[in-house]
Parts: C-alpha cells; structure tokens; sequence
DNA sequence: ATAAATAATTTGACCTTCAAATTAGAACCA
DNA sequence: TGGTTCTAATTTGAAGGTCAAATTATTTAT
C-alpha cells in the first residue's frame, strides 16, 4: 500500500481518538468531576500570572460569554480564582487555585507521557524528521484555520 | 529547547486546531450547513453497503439514541437514506445518498490534500520515519483509551 | 460632562449528549 | 403455541456547551 494512505489512516484513527482519549486522560480517580472542557480551560488559563477573560476566551476560541460561564463552574468547584483588577476595574484576572495546578501538572504529565511513547524508539535522526513532519501538518492547518498558533 | 518539549508544543497546537480545522474543511461554499458532528456521521457510514444504527454509532463512540437524533437531521437534509431491514424489522439501515456521497468525496479530498502537505517535503526515508512515530503514537492512544482502531 | 469604547456578565435560544423508558420485533424453549 | 427474554431503535427529559444580543459597569476621549 502507498505510504501516502498508511499516512492518512493513521491520522484519521489518532484524529477520531483524540478526544476521547483526552477525557479518559482527565479522569482519574482523584479528579473525576472534570470534563474536557474544564481541562482546556484551565490549560488556556495556565499557571503564569493572572489572565483576563478576553485573553483566555481568544485562546480557546469560545466568547467571553461563553468563558465566564465555564469559569463560573471552575470557581464553584475550587479550581479556579477570580478576582478583579484594581487599575482597570472593568478587568476580571482568572487564575488557577492550588488544586487547579495539580490538575494542570497531572495532565501536563500525561502530555508527556505521549511524547515519551512516540520518540522513545526514535534516534536523534528520526526525531528530528518527525519534528519537520510535523511542522509541515502545522504550517497546513494553520493556514487553512487562518488562525496564528500560540 | 529540548527535542521532546518541541514535539509536545507541536502536538498540542496541532490538537488545539484539529475541531475548527475540520469544521471549516467541511464548511465550503457548496456545503454550507454540515457541521463536524455531521460529517463524522457521514464518515462512519461511509461509502460501502448499508450499515445498522448500533453499528455506526459504535464505531463513532455514541449512544444509538444520540445517532438517531444525528440520522434524523441527515436524512431531512438528505444526505442519507434510512430504510427498515427486510429481514429483520427491528433493525434500521443507513447509507449515504448520492448527495451524502459527493460530501464524502470532498471530505476525502480534504484528507489528501493534508497529507500531501505533510509528505510533499520529505524523501522516502523521512516519510518512513514519520509512520513509525505515528504508530507509537497511534500504539500509545489505543492502549490508553482501551478502545480497538478501526 | 457627555459620548463612545471596552470588559465582563446575563439572557434566551439552540444543539448535542446521555441514561432511562418505551415500542416493536426476534429468538428461545417448554 | 404462547410466554418470556433479548435486542434494535426511538423517544423523552435533563444536563451542559455554545452563540448573539442585551445589559451593567467602568474607562477613555472629546
């Protein structure tokens, strides 16, 4: 079989995957109350300084409206700190709370864990390839999203 | 920067734009009003003989009620046909009308020209190497989300 | 001071999803 | 045969996510 359409059936399978999988990853034992959704968000929110909620709902790609309600439930629950700004009163800075880190570092830990599983039988060589082939799928979706990567 | 933090940033992006690429993919001129969510369905039915409800809606990882909400909105539209088994009338089956067909072929060819982006700059060696790390990485969701490719 | 712009929230509508209840038909078997 | 059980699909009701538009509060500009 050409090699072009391996290419491809592989990328559908990990493409059809890649959410569920994404939700099994969130769903551990300590952390079950947490959808996809919740882990986006606190990714977009990060563990930096304190982002307002036209940044972080610009990241995700979701209204602000659409953000402040997901926030709403982040804060119930305790993952997530909102306070207002004090120079710009209009402002409102999220952050994540203690328990909204460890959530943060568990899912960057299963981020890792992928990598490990795909370049740990690659060489330095191979690994570079990858990378290449990999731009060039970003460099294709970037301009067909129009969207800038972050 | 370390080779593996790269890949990780890589893959995040890329699994960051994989829904609205797809969406905007589908979105064309001619096909206006299908959504991802549609599009999926359209693909798990696919091109070949008629398939029944639970079977599509395994292979796409819902309930047969979601599917059927899905199916209803598909054949008003008419991309696809539902018809009542002969031989067992419990049973519904579903396949793509020559409308639902021609959605399919675009969405093909939407898929190809991914690929070709991808592979376009790399030899046959690179294009090698790239199926591995993609079977790893393939290898590595299947066994975390438990499920069996398809 | 007043008007215009900006940040976030609220509201109302729509869509997707699931679990559970329901309907209809098939399979089993005594 | 008749009755029980199983199976396939649909319907229903609740929950969650999304957006556009209206609203509130605040800042900036004139």
């Amino acid at each position: 079989m050409e090699i072009e359409q391996r290419l491809n059936e592989v990328l559908v399978k990990l493409f059809r995957l890649v959410n569920s999988i994404e939700e099994q990853a969130v769903k551990t034992e300590e952390y079950k109350n947490i959808t996809t959704n919740d882990m986006h968000v606190i990714e977009a929110i990060g563990i930096g300084s304190p982002k307002n909620m036209t940044a972080v709902a610009k990241r995700l790609g979701v209204t602000t409206g659409t953000l402040t309600i997901a926030v709403n439930g982040l804060v119930k629950r305790g993952f997530v700190e909102r306070v207002r700004s004090e120079e710009d009163r209009r402002v409102v800075l999220v952050s994540l709370s203690e328990k909204g880190k460890e959530v943060f570092a568990h899912h960057q830990k299963f981020h890792e864990e992928m990598i490990e599983a795909v370049v740990s039988r690659l060489d330095e060589g191979e690994k570079g390839v990858l990378e290449k082939a990999l731009k060039n799928l970003n460099d294709f979706f970037s301009e067909k999203s129009g969207k800038r990567l972050r």
